[in-house]
RNA sequence: GCCGGUGUAGCUCAGUGGUAGAGCAACGGUUUCGUAAACCGUAGGUCGUCGGUUCAAUCCCGACCACCGGCUCCA
């Protein structure tokens, strides 16, 4: 998978102690809070509740902002005492309290001047840096209710009984940067939540304790599906068990089916690659960070003698370097040419330094290049000349060693993919050329990012890169969404929604690649290809990856939580830096496009979205365990008969297991439910002498008996068919 | 990475400044029964790791590790 490739933030104005907002948050216009709706209004009004009855417990609070949020509300304060859930009693005791005061939601308009003298009077520095975000031009309104004063835009309700007691709670303390930039300090975050009523909250209370429950991290452990294992493994890795195994080679059987028939070829590449590639790729210099740390080969290992030798060369050289380097940067100042422009000389000896090699290190090699070139024509001081023969020999001493090799593990497949692209001369007639690999990445998250299957360290991405020309791209961006959707029905996700990240123009050549006229031309076609194909899509501005424009795939399952399962991207940019070319019918080489896509996201995070979404009760072609034949005793006929049917579905590759332990088949069954067993086979005497099976599924209860053909045919089919 | 919290048996959880319990699971028996839990028994823990305080630490203190809730980042 690609990465967004973004420079580091640009550093805050020196007029403000804080570092600016690290996301693009929309500040509302006043007509759209003007339509908040009256949920929204009275959560907005609680967060108000809530600081009012915090500066009463803690006076000396200092205040940022207190939105209403889709789950409640938060505000965020400053504050030597700590937050603790033990305080939680006595602030929402304080809320309701204010809530019986009744006090009425006063608003009142203040110049700029005066909000100023209000907040800088009561030392409340981060409401006077809030005060500078509002736009010159805006009004700015205060509301006040009871004591409590606060900067605010609303709107409010009423009076603050019309927030009823029994509808407020506290949920959490967390904590947040500052404008969400971690430059700035760290505020206090207390989390509530309101709702109209007391009975709305406590169904929402419920609703929360049903999600819990579907945690993948409980479930998982529950069915025994995956394990971490932090002491001996690490952080972040997952170890699949058997029967999470079966999940991930379920969702790849569908992958690679599905892949075969949309004219995609698979291939294998190993987790390592040297240096050379990422330097290439343009991933080192930003995504460093987020890899492993390199690994080193030293060849000369084992070898003190040849490493000292080595070391003493290495040191000569380097000081002999920065000696001929002064030399020859005054010389190319004598040549007029300053240093790092695109230029030709008289000479001609320091042309050609271009952009590209201004890059950290080219620039100085490529002076020391035409150092040795002049000396050679004998252009250079004596003195001079005799130092660079002497670091050429140290040079060419140097290259007898054998060279340090530095490997990285990957964290996306791409670079490889791009190489077996290089690996064999490409003809139009090969386009588009569609490379598709289960591949392993691993991508060093900062350790409070890991999330159980959410956030790991090692993923198995469902990846592909499609190589294809201009003309192609249209046909083959449709084809990969129609693949979304397939997989959208499969899997029953009936909510999803695509982000479509576009360029900045104004930020060509930094953010983004400098190539105006391939974005737009990009762009307009992904967004038509979206518009054509009825595609639910919102269209965010500024936010492509550095080469391309991208779409992240929004899922909701079926409690309604949100997921980000994959990202789609467009990228015209680094199959040029590898060199990748395909020869046209006129004969001449062009660069392809390329499109990255992983439906499925990594195994990981989607196998932990899709238990959360059936809640572990997987369909019967996903489930780990298929299908339990259980007896309702051990006598022998009644127990050849079910091993029969165990045999006949194992031999047509079900999953599936017998019990015929004596215990009493209520017993038998409890287990089997509780296994998440999909489809339970109930054996009695009935069943044998008339050849039928009772068949029980899991959660739903029993279907009733039916011949024995007919079940095993219903459960081939169910399983072939992949119905939900 | 940052802020806060947590760490007791495979899982869910009690408990104490004088070196630990329950239920479920596991294991061994017994149990012959028609759709969500038959009975008896056995075994299982350096109380996350390392230091410190103490006559004595699972408990108090510190550091580290991991996990949880957020922030930032992200598939």
């Amino acid at each position: 998978m690609p990465e967004d490739l973004q420079p580091q933030p640009t550093p805050p104005p020196a007029s403000t102690p804080f570092a600016e907002a690290k996301t693009d948050v929309q500040r509302k216009t006043l007509d759209q809070r003007s339509q908040m709706d009256e949920l929204m209004r009275l959560r907005h009004s609680c967060a108000h509740i809530l600081a009012t009855a915090v500066l009463r417990l803690w006076p000396d609070a200092l205040l940022d902002i207190g939105p209403p949020t889709s789950e409640g509300f938060y505000y965020d304060f400053d504050l030597q005492h700590r937050f603790s859930p033990e305080d939680f009693p006595k602030i929402e005791e304080e809320m309701r309290k204010i809530t019986k005061e009744n006090q009425v939601f006063e608003k009142s308009v203040k110049t700029r001047a005066e909000a100023l003298a209000y907040f800088e009077g009561k030392g409340q520095k981060f409401k006077v840096e809030r005060l500078g975000d509002i736009p010159e031009g805006e009004t700015i309104t205060f509301f006040q209710n009871g004591e409590f004063v606060d900067l605010c835009a609303g709107p409010h309700v009423m009076r603050t009984g019309n927030v009823k007691p029994g509808g407020i709670k506290m949920l959490k303390v967390a904590s947040a940067y500052f404008r969400g930039n971690e430059k700035n300090p760290q505020l206090q975050r207390l989390y509530g939540t309101a709702f109209k009523n007391k009975e709305e909250l406590d169904a929402w209370v419920t609703l929360q304790e049903e999600a819990k429950k579907r945690d993948h991290r409980k479930i998982g452990t529950e069915m025994g599906l995956f394990a971490f294992d932090a002491e001996y493994v690490g952080p972040g890795f997952v170890l699949w068990l058997p029967k999470g195994t079966v999940l991930v080679e379920e969702l790849e059987k569908l992958a690679k089916e599905t892949e075969f028939q949309a004219g995609y070829v698979r291939v294998k590449t190993p987790h390592l690659a040297k240096k050379k590639m990422y330097t290439t790729s343009g991933h080192l210099p930003y995504y460093a960070d987020s890899m492993f740390p390199s690994i080193e080969l030293d060849e000369l290992k084992g070898r003190p003698d040849l490493i000292a030798e080595k070391e003493g060369l290495l040191d000569r050289m380097i000081e002999m370097r920065s000696s001929i380097l002064e030399v020859g940067k005054t010389i190319a100042a004598g040549f007029e040419i300053p240093v790092g422009t695109v230029q030709s000389t008289g000479e001609g000896l320091f042309a050609g330094l271009d952009e590209a090699m201004r890059q950290k290190g080219i620039e100085e090699d490529f002076i020391l290049e035409k150092m040795t070139a002049l000396r050679k024509l004998g252009k250079l001081d004596p003195v001079t000349s005799e130092l660079v023969g002497k670091f050429d020999e140290v040079c060419t001493q140097l290259k007898k060693f054998p060279p340090r090799q530095t490997y990285y593990l990957k964290a996306m497949n791409c670079p490889h993919h791009h190489r077996i692209f290089a690996a064999e001369p490409r003809s139009y007639r090969d386009l588009p050329l569609r490379l598709a690999e289960y591949g392993m990445c691993y991508r060093y998250e900062q350790s409070g990012e890991l999330f159980g299957l959410m956030r790991v360290r090692a993923m198995n991405m469902n990846d592909a890169h499609l190589y294809c020309t201009a003309e192609q791209f249209a046909e083959e961006f449709r084809a990969v969404n129609d693949m979304y959707l397939k997989y959208f029905k499969i899997f029953g996700i009936e909510k999803y929604q695509m982000r479509f990240s576009t360029h900045d123009p104004a930020r060509l050549g930094q953010k983004f690649v400098n190539e105006p006229e391939l974005w737009k031309k990009t762009e307009d076609m992904v967004r038509q290809v979206l518009i054509e194909s009825g595609i639910n899509y919102v269209e965010v501005a500024n936010e492509a990856a550095f080469y391309g424009p991208k779409i992240d795939v929004q899922v909701w399952s079926a409690i309604g939580r949100e997921f980000t399962i994959a990202t789609n991207q467009v990228d015209f940019a680094v199959p040029a830096k590898f060199g990748l070319v395909y020869r046209d019918r006129d004969n001449t080489d062009k660069t392809p496009l390329c499109i990255h896509r992983a439906p499925l996201g990594t195994h990981e995070r989607f196998i932990g979205f899709l238990i959360e979404h059936y809640a572990g009760n997987f369909p019967l072609w996903l489930a780990p365990d298929q299908v339990r034949v259980l007896t309702l005793n051990d006598d022998p006929p009644l127990v050849e008969y079910a091993k029969s049917i165990v045999a006949e579905l194992r031999s047509h590759f079900v999953r599936v297991e017998g019990d015929y332990s004596p215990n009493p088949v209520k017993a038998k069954i409890s287990d089997a439910e509780h296994a998440k067993v999909h489809t339970m086979l109930v054996l009695g005497g009935r069943d044998l002498e008339s050849g039928n099976i009772s068949v029980r599924l899991h959660s739903k209860g029993p279907q009733g008996a039916k011949p024995r053909a007919e079940v095993v045919a219903d459960i081939l089919a169910a399983i072939r068919e992949r119905r939900g």
